[in-house]
DNA sequence: GAGCCTCGAGTTCC
DNA sequence: CTCGAGGCTC
């Protein structure tokens, strides 16, 4: 492998050893340059690694490794803890909030497994426990690395806090090759209290509940106060491992708690197991009244398909598992007064009402604000400024105005008047559709608020991603005149200086400071295409609709060109209502499962604004912008092909099937054209199976259609 | 045409 | 986390 290999030219197998070569590389020169203060290689040579390494993960996301040289750039000087990628993402859990809800996750359970449905009404349940998600990485039995949950793909090395738990094993019996276990850390109410005593007296911050006393004991950059901290553990779940679930698990939920207790980790005995819902309800029912008296906080229940089998077959929706659910227990709700309401602009021009409430404390944390929604939600709980109100935080974390307590009205409220005209400086007027819940601002790109918000939007987690550029930095740039557009944020360093005092001079930022943030920019010219597709702020084009725009044209050429050609018959023909008689190119656009008329429409509308593609222009000048990895056609028989499933399946039912055919990269269809490439048959089949012999499509058998997509 | 499901866009507090 | 809207399925 060469220094001059074209990135484009990589194939996955050849990227994955790249990166880990580039990988010790790098750290290599990182431990020269900062430990021994005697580098090898220039600062240029160094910098061409980190790039190509930076490349390399642009164009394949899915590679990047847990020790990256990307997510320590700057590392030994850059304050807290190194980045983890999880190799399996820590997922987030489906919550019932009551009977009715759990009732429903298991009539899901059967109609998705069909003849297996009566199988996976047996469930564990499991107190859910209210602390911080960890993962612990085990290899050959020993403890390796420890990491938050972060966003769940990506969370922070807390290693050396980990080990100073003396519940986290540090060699286990049984040595797996590789065993990754997840859990909870939290602390005991006692501790808790015992805690806070202390810090009383000496003079230091007391924490508002143990859960904020787990947090800020478990993210001490000196293990040595972590290791002071009376932590604790349960573990209730598994990551990456080195071989099949069942094997080094067990086949059950049950069986790989106990397996995991046997191995000398902490579990929670309140664990049950379930026969079917009314048994569920019941664990539910005796956790909550056993609840205020346990020594650590719960916050519900958390109930999985006993059967691992069948957690797999059941697998996910976006990102949580379809074989779990976590009942909550009814939210703490408290009184306050709602002093004011103001209104807040989002990127889009949104006009969302925020309550400002009087300071309370609801679930051990002060909340003094709180979203109201829109207007039609404020007239239909009747919010005036002055009510007393009840509040609550929804899953225990957005504040939430439940009702007000009209007894306590004054006698003189008025009822809120939502604003004509924007909140910002232009007073644009505000629109709202019929039929919208939202009103907009109708100042679109010239609206202030509108603009800072875009340019937040542009450097979000999920787009460009640059640490250190919080909405008041970006807030004082673009006041400046520094940044008004996001191409802008490229030529940042280099007009540093020029027309206003340079950054390292302004108040609050330093050397240091300023040469972050210009290094987090620089590190972000090399970009994957959804990111940037994303960072554009298209309405309606999400993280989602830009991956899948990305996938679909591959490259930003592809891209741009497509659009453009959707964009010139759309304004063409602003009236038609059915894409086939806007033209190929916009029929073609709207073709792609997920695109319909709207967000082509919405696409269409931002290549067609000249402000829009000056900017893009720009951006494409000064960046290098990966091509996307193209679904692997080939690996699968069935990928790129679309299918239609008819009559009743035996081995699975429709929806599991539709899935499984998802994964593959095929495109499940409802009803039968010539565009169609399978027809899988099953019993009792009716029209369609008549239409595909009509139209000569091939029939599959279920079991024709089993052995395709297990090849 | 109605009912599901997914996605986007909004927000809070640490 | 929640809501509303868009898109797909039946």
């Amino acid at each position: 492998m060469s220094e001059t290999a074209a990135v484009e030219n990589l194939d996955q197998a050849a990227a994955e050893a790249e990166l880990e070569r580039l990988a010790g590389l790098i750290r290599h020169h990182d431990q020269l340059y900062h430990q021994k203060a005697a580098p090898e290689i220039s600062d240029g040579d160094y910098d061409a690694l980190v790039r190509r390494n930076q490349a390399i993960e642009a164009r394949f996301p899915d590679l990047v490794r847990a020790d990256s040289p990307s997510t320590r750039v700057g590392g030994p000087v850059a304050p807290g803890f190194a980045k983890v990628r999880h190799a399996v993402p820590m997922l987030s859990l489906g919550n019932a909030f009551g009977a009715e809800d759990l009732r429903e996750f298991f009539a899901r359970l059967e109609r998705f497994l069909g003849k297996d449905g009566a199988a996976a009404q047996e469930v564990v349940a499991e107190p859910k426990i209210d602390g911080l998600s960890v993962s612990l990485r085990y290899e050959q039995g020993r403890f390796q690395r420890g990491a938050t949950r972060g966003d769940g793909s990506e969370g922070e090395d807390i290693t050396a806090n980990l080990l100073s738990l003396d519940q986290v094993p540090a060699q286990l019996e049984g040595a797996q090759e590789l065993l990754e276990v997840r859990g909870e850390v939290y602390m005991t109410k006692t501790a808790f209290k015992a805690l806070n005593e202390r810090q009383a007296e000496a003079g230091q911050k007391v924490f508002a509940n143990p859960r904020n006393a787990a947090a800020g004991s478990l993210r001490q950059l000196d293990p040595k106060i972590t290791a002071a901290r009376p932590l604790r553990l349960f573990v209730y779940a598994w990551g990456a491992l080195s071989g099949p679930a069942e094997e080094i698990l067990g086949a059950t939920q049950w069986d790989a708690l106990s397996r995991l207790a046997a191995w000398g980790f902490p579990t929670n005995e309140r664990s049950r197991l379930c026969g079917g819902v009314e048994e569920a309800l019941a664990a539910y029912e005796s956790l909550a009244a056993e609840r205020a008296a346990l020594d650590y906080d719960i916050d519900g229940v958390v109930y999985k398909v006993n059967r691992l089998d069948l957690q797999a077959r059941l697998g996910f929706v976006s990102r949580a598992p379809r074989w779990a659910i976590a009942h909550k227990f009814p939210a703490e709700q408290a009184e306050t007064t709602l002093e004011d309401i103001f209104i807040q602009v989002g990127r889009t021009g949104a006009l969302t009402p925020v309550a400002a409430l009087a300071p309370v404390t609801v679930g051990g944390v002060v909340v003094s604000r709180a979203t109201l929604h829109n207007e039609d939600e404020i007239i239909r709980k009747d919010i005036r400024v002055g009510d007393q109100v009840v509040v609550q935080r929804a899953g225990d974390v957005i504040p939430q105005v439940v009702r007000v307590i009209e007894a306590q009205r004054p006698a003189d409220s008025q009822p809120f008047v939502f604003p004509k005209t924007c909140p910002c400086d232009l007073e644009s007027p505000v629109l709202r559709d019929a039929g919208e819940a939202v009103a907009r601002c109708s100042g679109e790109l010239a609206c202030p608020f509108q603009q800072v918000e875009k340019l937040r939007h542009f450097v979000s987690r999920g787009a460009f991603d640059i640490e250190g550029l919080g909405e008041k930095h970006i807030k004082a740039f673009f006041d400046k005149g520094l940044l008004r557009s996001a191409d802008q944020l490229f030529t940042l360093q280099a007009r540093d200086g020029q027309d206003l005092p340079p950054l390292k001079e302004w108040e609050g930022w330093g050397e240091r400071s300023a040469q972050n943030l210009f290094a987090a920019i620089e590190a972000r010219r090399a970009i994957a295409l959804e990111r940037f597709i994303y960072a554009l702020g298209i309405r309606q084009v999400g993280e989602a609709t830009a991956k899948l725009l990305a996938r679909r044209y591959g490259s930003l050429k592809a891209w741009h060109a497509a659009i453009t050609a959707a964009t010139e018959e759309r304004t063409a023909a602003p009236e038609a209502t059915k894409p086939a008689e806007v033209g190929e190119a916009f029929a073609t656009l709207c073709d792609i499962d997920q695109i319909g008329l709207s967000v082509a429409d919405e696409l269409c509308r931002f290549f067609r604004e000249p402000h829009n593609l000056a900017v893009l222009e720009a951006l494409e000048g000064a960046l290098e912008i990966a091509d996307a990895e193209v679904p692997k056609s080939g690996s699968s028989p069935l990928a790129g092909k679309t299918l239609v499933f008819t009559g009743t399946l035996e081995q699975m039912t429709r929806s599991e099937a539709k899935a499984r055919a998802e994964s593959l990269g095929a495109k499940v269809a409802g009803s039968v054209s010539k565009r169609t490439d399978f027809v899988v048959v099953g019993a009792d089949a009716g029209s369609k199976a008549a239409k595909a012999e009509a139209l000569g499509v091939t029939v599959l058998s279920e079991a024709e259609w089993l052995d395709l997509a297990s090849s």
